[in-house]
DNA sequence: TTAATTTGTTAGATCAATCTAATTTTATAC
DNA sequence: GTATAAAATTAGATTGATCTAACAAATTAA
């Protein structure tokens, strides 16, 4: 079994991979706010456990172990949140601190149980893909709303991060997954764009937002 | 904040406490399966932190302030309970070992939800009561199976202790809370019990099962 | 009431997870 | 291509939670 502490590093050093591919002593340090020293030693113990490969001054990388390991963990961590918001009445900006804690409870029948009382759910409460029993995550790609065009219509798929301040954002202009927008016009100057949607006529976004939205375009 | 182990040394004292009186720190260690060197350190630091009364060589005395947060981890430890056979259908033996690590998540706001969504339950599913927002238990006074007489007529409102084996047992025999049993005949020799409920028109509990079943009497 | 047993404490070690300070390696800038 | 800066590692200390071995106090038995 792995500690609380060892499936954070684990977890952490999966999705930094994820978003830009190698990861360094450095960046994980800052993502976990640990310092680096700390954070070798951990690499250390975790590659004698074959989570990671190490090797000095070299990028980190999971073993198929480590990254099967990480996809466990997300998949409590995603279960919980999707339950949280459906089955207890949560709103989304308020699960993910919850589910940091709960995805470190060891028990399968409970996290099978979750996804079975929600009928096996693809993805979390922010569209983020639910893995597999296996730990396999099936990929979607979406695209950025700042990489669309006045014109399109598109359908928000997800968001790209899940701060509760980025959520609460989103609830105060009735922006939610599955919500359908026009792209009125986009400004050159500093790339914010006007959509509408629902009762919504007209509403500007400004550049930041409109890069952790993100779509596909409708027909 | 305390550690998920401290929590675990106040509960087990306070559970202690209400069993047995006077808890030395022999039968704490015992029970926790700590070392006893282990359990005096651990002592002295939740008497630093104000949680115990401790002097050496003297038994093990809880504070107001330890009861109470002892009272508040056995409550979303029931509540948990509750909510995991309620609303997600576990059965009552399978879910103390899950509640033992869902304890000890920081949420006040998470439990406060099952509580809501429970209906403010006032017993957990093994009839043990569940202390309020304060962490105070309002204690049911029950009699012993054992204690009653050929005759009676009872119902059966809590078991004693939980452990999965004795839940199956009575599950495997139809015995739940909230049934009524006949108490036909007590046998002198072994003190075992004959009754009758539901469609078992005779059963034998031995005094073993019915010292761990606590009933009420009806008219 | 002394001796034996049980209970409890002290001392000192270990392991996990963290830190700071010093050093080394790698990357970047001039 | 050296000098400077950034990143990474090593060394050594700290804290929490645990252990064993040795000793002391309290209880029980003879
Ligand atoms: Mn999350
Ligand atoms: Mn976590
Ligand atoms: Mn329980
Ligand atoms: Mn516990």
């Amino acid at each position: 079994m792995n500690s609380q502490t060892e499936e954070n590093y684990i977890k952490a050093l999966f999705n930094l991979a994820n978003e830009k591919g190698e990861v360094s002593v450095n960046e994980l340090s800052k993502s976990l706010d640990i310092k680096m020293p700390t954070v070798t030693s951990m690499m250390k113990k975790l590659a004698a456990k074959k989570l990671v490969h190490y090797e000095s001054y070299k990028p980190l990388r999971l073993t198929e172990k480590g990254r099967r390991e990480a996809g466990l963990i997300i998949r409590k961590h995603r279960l919980t949140e999707m339950f949280l918001v459906e089955k207890m009445g949560f709103g989304w900006e308020a699960v993910h601190e919850i589910a940091e804690q709960v995805e470190h409870i060891n028990s399968p029948l409970f996290f099978e149980k979750m996804d079975e009382l929600l009928g096996h759910p693809k993805t979390d409460p922010h569209g983020s893909p639910i893995p597999d029993i296996n730990g396999k995550i099936e990929w979607l790609v979406y695209e950025k709303l700042s990489a669309c065009k006045p014109g399109d219509k598109v359908r928000i798929c997800a968001v790209l991060h899940s701060s509760a301040e980025f959520l609460k954002f989103l609830n105060n202009r009735d922006l939610r997954l599955g919500l359908q927008l026009r792209i009125k016009n986009v400004e050159a100057f500093d790339g914010s764009m006007q959509v509408s949607y629902g009762k919504h006529s007209v509403e500007t976004l400004s550049l930041t937002v409109c890069e952790q939205l993100l779509v596909e375009k409708i027909s």
